[in-house]
DNA sequence: TAATATAGCTAAAAGCATTTAGCTTTGGAT
DNA sequence: ATCCAAAGCTAAATGCTTTTAGCTATATTA
């Protein structure tokens, strides 16, 4: 009694009908067609009694359409890029799309492969956070000429592509200038040594703020290979070692921080009496750390629901109407209590 | 000077040969098809040339074979379930696999249509978290009658299916037995009210442990709605009042730990001088906290690695020969402060 | 020289659905 | 009685690939 696959055309035998007329029932297009109340009705209440569901490769290989949304994180296992994959899926599923999730692992050379093999699938669109050094003809090309992409959480320069980022330069400020506000002055910046776009701005903001405020710029940036294989904490103690001065850490990313609290709790030093803490993307140990982390929040469903409206709207438009569309959120300021100044 | 979509039928009019020879050619098929290594040449290098890939919806759609594997999850966002969707990503990526992921909520209908849905889609394998309350039977045909199916993370006993989980039973009595041994002699277990097979044999070693060391239960199940809205911390608070002798709790989820070790830390208790803590599963969280707690750790790489030996093994079985192989990985102990005996 | 084997390639079917163009039948108008 | 339009349905092409069965030369054998 092995489940026998239905075909479009098994149905048109059972039923002594032509396929073409079971399409039409099944696609909504009946009316328009001309198919009679008498025939559409036959054709539904069988469809439904035996559970018929259309193969959907064939759909896709005719149609062109594979409703189907690669997502590209650099990481999957990051929480923020999980929680931004899962809220995209519940939408995209609500209009009938599935997520196809890759890990770049801030490989340029494997992003690409991964697009081009996906490209084979007929997917739909990309949702992409762009590696370092993805070649950037590579990206242009695809934006002009194939499925949307969208990038998120950085955006490459170079690219007159659609992309949804979040403001983070002026929030590097907010949360620099909420230090200052509460008296801290000597400001040491700990971030990792990358061009990305969101790097660069938070590095920016730093720099800047530095400027207007006659601060000395005390910056360390780890290569991401010396972070990866757990190498950081050298180069923080180093760090902390070279500028006592400092009266406050701001870490531009999240997993820094933790690395980088954990470290200085092993010295011994007391947050925030010796050392003011805040970093860049809250964390859920944030909030259960003793003492609780300041952090600056990215507002992760407004960015997840950017990303599919923009997505839809984008493939709704015919492809010789479309422009890149570029977005920036706000974010907010969560302050805890690594920035009270208790001196 | 939009790109040209390439198909085998274009490159075999540009060559002037036969589609047949291409798709031998790029498919190894064509010494045992008798093509001069001449043409082979001559076809690939062409085919290098232009950069063409064959579509994969096609290629699908007539070998029956969609190297799409779904992996769904209770939820991507936990990142217990987003590592080891990494791990499983890197892995069949190497097999030119892909995985499609989606989360359950935990929600037996929208699993069962999500199933349906990718069936369709022809995917090749799946590997599921099941949720409470997925229809036995549904699972069962599938299993036999499908593509192949891996339950992990938890099983269900009515279903004759593969699997791959952890010695829950185990991991919990060692947990507890690390407790005892530490001195600590009135354990409360605070867990989920899930019939959820983990869940179960969790509670199960608790009670074994209590009844061989004529401890009384001390039980609170919290419901899953309860914990969703946040309004376990009640439940918990009762709880703690009514067990004032309790000396540790054994959180059954890491979740469960995170939420309630906040809790205890709001009503003033010190960990592990008041109450001991330990957790099952462990959590970045658990390593930061001050103090560090102490967990059971699932082996969350060879979970991975299982799954997808297990997979492609099946896979690669005549689907009559294929037998359900049910795998059950050992955890471990980690000891941190919150199990310390100050007294 | 005729028959046969082999090398080297290809035509066409199949996989499953969508969609265009067109074929009957019926009913109404003239 | 004749013609036309519309209603109701379908044949066949199409999307792109794989694969079976088989065709045509050339080489070998008797």
């Amino acid at each position: 009694m092995a489940k026998k696959k239905y075909s479009i055309k098994k149905i048109a035998e059972d039923l002594g009908i032509s396929v073409t007329t079971i399409s039409f029932v099944l696609n909504g297009k009946a009316e328009e067609n001309r198919i009679s109340p008498a025939m559409i009705e036959k054709v539904k209440r069988h469809v439904k009694k035996i559970g018929y569901q259309p193969n959907q490769l064939a759909k896709s290989l005719r149609t062109g359409k594979s409703n189907l949304i690669v997502f590209m994180v650099e990481d999957i296992s990051n929480p923020f890029f999980a929680n931004i994959a899962k809220l995209i899926e519940d939408e995209a599923s609500k209009l009938n799309y599935k997520i196809i999730y890759c890990s770049t692992n801030n490989d340029p050379d494997k992003t690409m492969s991964m697009i081009n093999l996906f490209g084979n699938l007929q997917a739909d669109g990309f949702i992409i956070t762009p590696p370092n050094g993805l070649d950037v003809n590579f990206v242009k090309e695809l934006c002009e000429e194939q499925a949307p992409i969208i990038l998120f959480d950085r955006y490459l320069p170079e690219v007159d592509c659609s992309h949804v980022v979040i403001a983070n330069y002026e929030g590097t400020k907010l949360g620099l200038n909420h230090l200052i506000d509460s008296g801290f002055h000597k400001i040491g910046f700990i971030t990792l040594d990358s061009d990305q776009s969101q790097m660069h701005d938070r590095l920016e903001a730093y720099q800047d703020l530095c400027a207007n405020h006659s601060m000395t710029a005390k910056i360390l940036k780890i290569p991401f290979y010396a972070f990866k294989s757990g190498e950081e904490s050298n180069l923080i103690n180093n760090f902390l070692d070279e500028n006592p001065e400092l009266d406050a850490i701001f870490f531009a990313t999240n997993y820094l921080a933790i690395r980088g609290i954990k470290l200085l709790k092993d010295r011994g030093v007391i947050i925030p009496n010796d050392l003011a803490v805040m970093a860049f993307d809250d964390n859920d140990f944030f909030q259960f750390s003793t003492p609780s982390i300041s952090s600056i929040v990215q507002p992760k469903s407004a960015i997840a629901t950017q990303l599919i409206e923009l997505m839809f709207q984008t493939l709704e438009t015919d492809i010789d109407q479309r422009k890149p569309v570029k977005v920036e959120l706000p974010v907010s300021l969560n302050i805890r209590s690594s920035t009270k100044n208790c001196n």
